[in-house]
DNA sequence: AGATGTGAATGAGTTCACAGCT
DNA sequence: AGCTGTGAACTCATTCACATCT
């Protein structure tokens, strides 16, 4: 049905986009090549894992040498598919919603924002940002005129799961939830909380 | 030194919060009593895991009957320290720190924003939600006189660090940071970090 | 009967340690 | 010599299945 992606643990993408962000960070020092003991020094990480989490996706290492940074980076984001950039629709426009659509994709090249909805006819028309409040009930037209193809809830708890159906109707196949909610899930959407209740908890937890 | 905590996995513990959510829920609905199957089925859990979880702090559950929906909770609460009111301050009242200060702790028994500080003039003494942005330089007192005990990192990757030392100076020892990078951390000090790039770069892998 | 609490079995993830390439 | 890639060992987490209690 869906074009194969290669079988890998969420723990490991997350990794995948810690390493990116490293890369980056030594690209920007100059540096174009690393072993994986030193990349796992400087950002205390764990060389072995690297190694590991790397070799899943082909050779990219050269033994005896090390990781040469830009092109390890590139090959790490064409995989994650940030060479294509994305577009954002926010639903929600309270004060997270707002603030995520001037704060995500602000100056990035992979993710940018196109559209936010509301369903408060008193925020719908207003400019948050790059982009204008669009009404709620209008979700299907909006994400097909901005083709947005990542969805951001940001209402609250209750309406989170009306949003997530809505969201997975207009043909969206990534979610990312900042609702407080454990959303009913749709098979073969992507879905990622951020859930800042739960660490505020955890952290409570150590107090 | 520092009285010990119960040994438990950040997963356990993640669920622990997420267990107690749900039993608000049910608590809502006027549910008095609940099964782990019951509540798996309701929440997309596992019922096994939940007994094994709830079992590591006592016997909450009773044999035939199943779980009483309040106490558990309010068990649930001192285990997470939740009987106690937190207190956070933001570092950082840009976009993102300011929509955290109006949207985190509002509303909420267990958590209450008490200040935020940021470096920029400009922002200094603007009224944001029920706090005044205070400088960052003051931050030693700012902490003190607000009696802060979570921090929040809302400040640009650059600063991060900066903010996390500087936060750990006044004795903070719980922090929530919204910056996408790696902070080099000290010893006795919880960190949790709410990356939302990295949950942006998973979901762009699955597209 | 019904549902918990828990050892035992399975599965997932990480670290070790070294063979093999440059 | 140096550092990757990788099987094997180990540790951590989840699920199973059932004895145990009400």
């Amino acid at each position: 049905m869906s074009s194969e992606r290669p079988d890998i643990s969420p723990l490991t993408l997350n990794r995948l986009s810690v390493y990116l962000r490293c890369l980056k960070l030594l690209e920007v020092e100059g540096i174009e090549r690393i072993s994986s003991q030193e990349l796992a020094d400087r950002f205390g990480l764990s060389s072995s894992q690297i190694r590991k989490d790397l070799a899943q996706f082909g050779d990219f290492g050269v033994r005896g040498v090390g990781y040469q940074t830009s092109p390890l980076a590139e090959r790490l984001e064409s995989l994650l598919n940030l060479d294509v950039q994305h577009r954002l629709i926010v639903v929600g426009m309270g004060n997270l919603g707002s603030a995520l659509a001037r704060y995500l994709g602000f100056n990035d090249r992979s993710f940018q924002i196109v559209a936010g909805v509301d369903s408060a006819p008193e925020r719908i028309g207003r400019k948050i940002g790059s982009v204008s409040v669009m009404p709620f009930d209008d979700l299907e037209t909006v994400v097909t005129e901005s083709q947005a193809d990542i969805g951001v809830i940001a209402v609250p708890q209750e309406a989170a799961q009306a949003a997530y159906d809505r969201l997975v109707a207009t043909g969206i196949r990534a979610i990312l939830n900042f609702a407080p909610a454990v959303l009913d899930e749709v098979d073969g959407v992507s879905l990622k909380n951020v859930d800042m209740r739960i660490h505020l908890e955890e952290l409570s937890f150590f107090l």
